[in-house]
DNA sequence: TTTTAGTGACGAACGGCGTTCGTGTCAAGT
DNA sequence: ACTTGACACGAACGCCGTTCGTCACTAAAA
């Protein structure tokens, strides 16, 4: 018997009990409930994802979820795997690493970012998607034909994905806020709460905090994607350093 | 932050009567909310962590809390900002300031790691209270004794903050599932874990996912702590690298 | 001493959540 | 025609954060 939960011969993990063959009888499956969440994650953000929401999307009742998905955590996963399905990866190419590795890092972030809170639900659990694993042959991949020793292309990977799934989940977090200020407008809101948060700074006790209050305006200069790039420059010269010479 | 309630120093009014046993009412303040949480998120993880069981350690009901908590979010922010009251920061020494950095990523490591579930709350909000700057007051100032410009400071500490709470975050999740398994052994549960997604990537087709499925091994050799410690030696070299001349 | 005002404590309850139970329903196999 | 069994789904269970209204108590005013 095929498990269709399976695509291209990559088997679901061990630990997520595989599924009778969805025999789509009625219309509802188990793509069915990813799209609706994914479209409930990306209009109205996490928050508002919840089991009842994504039956009402399907003109149901939230018991008739769980004859193709496990739970909540589980569809978490599944809509998370399905973002990341949108990576697109281009060739391999070694002798051009650095700038291949930096392509797939800004690759990673606009499709996070086009999804502002799946980064939030991404964290919640180790992903071991297909996708995921996917992105990770990519990265993985290239280091070695880099000609870097596995095990350190492993942890410049595994540092790599936290980099990035963790300034995304970061972003998350100030999308919520945005959201939940009733503001739609992501100028409006970066000025009323950079305001705020310069206020605070500036309000503190000098002596005390000399460096901080002194320089406010160098601390909220640059916006997410400056720091994000910033941070991203900082892991790939750490890298660049690593590497064997050729 | 005022708290009223005064302690030491201040002497009874002479009205008070002499024959009074007095309990002056229950005993409850703010102070005692944060440290019944903080108990019950090192012992039972944050799922346990609600007002109802916040209550309960307190011997009362949960609408009590209310009047020295606003809610949830700002409790975990309380007991964030207690925890990072346990960071030890030294003097601050710019002719070292490698080895300090490196020194205080390890301390606030040490410490977000004590408090294992403590991370999963931290990255819930944005961080405002008192030991937040200060920690931020000692990165900031010693990159700026250092010679670094104020605006690159900046970006370096909020980078190595992400870098830290994000690592934190994710050791969390691990100690989360663990406990959510029923284990208390951390080896055990490393064990079982890793064994899963070790035979995971090894059921990879090996056409698809030559370099993840061959090198298996290299992949779950490395723990949380050597993870750790690559990924900030990765970040501190990269600071290095744009230190200025002296 | 009596009254008044104010405050913290807290039982009860509201609304929302994830999830399960038991029953209904209908297509496929016999 | 009957049986089977997977899917659909209304209803409900138990848990959560939070609010309301009431009560107990104290401190100040009268």
């Amino acid at each position: 018997m095929v498990d269709r939960t399976e695509k291209d011969g990559v088997p679901a993990p061990p630990w997520r009990r595989s599924r009778k063959p969805a025999l789509p009888r009625r219309q509802l499956n188990q793509e069915l409930i990813i799209e609706a969440g994914l479209r409930i994650l990306d209009a109205e953000g996490l928050d508002a994802l919840n089991m009842r929401r994504v039956a009402q999307e399907l003109d149901t009742g939230p018991a008739s979820l769980y004859a193709h998905v496990a739970g909540k955590d589980e569809l978490l996963e599944l809509i998370y795997d399905r973002v990341l399905g949108e990576i697109r990866l281009p060739e391999r190419d070694a002798s051009r690493w650095k700038e291949q590795l930096r392509a797939y890092a800004m690759e990673v972030h606009r499709v996070l970012s086009a999804h502002a809170d799946v980064a939030r639900a991404a964290l919640a659990n180790i992903p071991t998607g297909e996708n995921s694993v996917r992105a990770g042959e990519f990265v993985f991949g290239l280091l070695i034909e880099t000609g870097m020793a596995p095990r350190e292309a492993s942890l410049v990977m595994d540092r790599l994905s936290l980099y990035l799934v963790g300034d995304a989940y970061e972003g998350s977090l100030h999308y919520a806020r945005m959201r939940a200020a009733g503001m739609s407008d992501r100028r409006e809101y970066f000025e009323s709460f950079v305001g705020q948060i310069a206020g605070y700074y500036r309000a503190l006790p000098s002596e005390r905090f000399p460096h901080v209050s002194k320089y406010v305006d160098d601390l909220i200069a640059d916006d997410g994607e400056e720091r994000f790039r910033y941070g991203l420059e900082l892991l790939l010269d750490g890298v660049e350093a690593r590497m064997p010479r050729r």
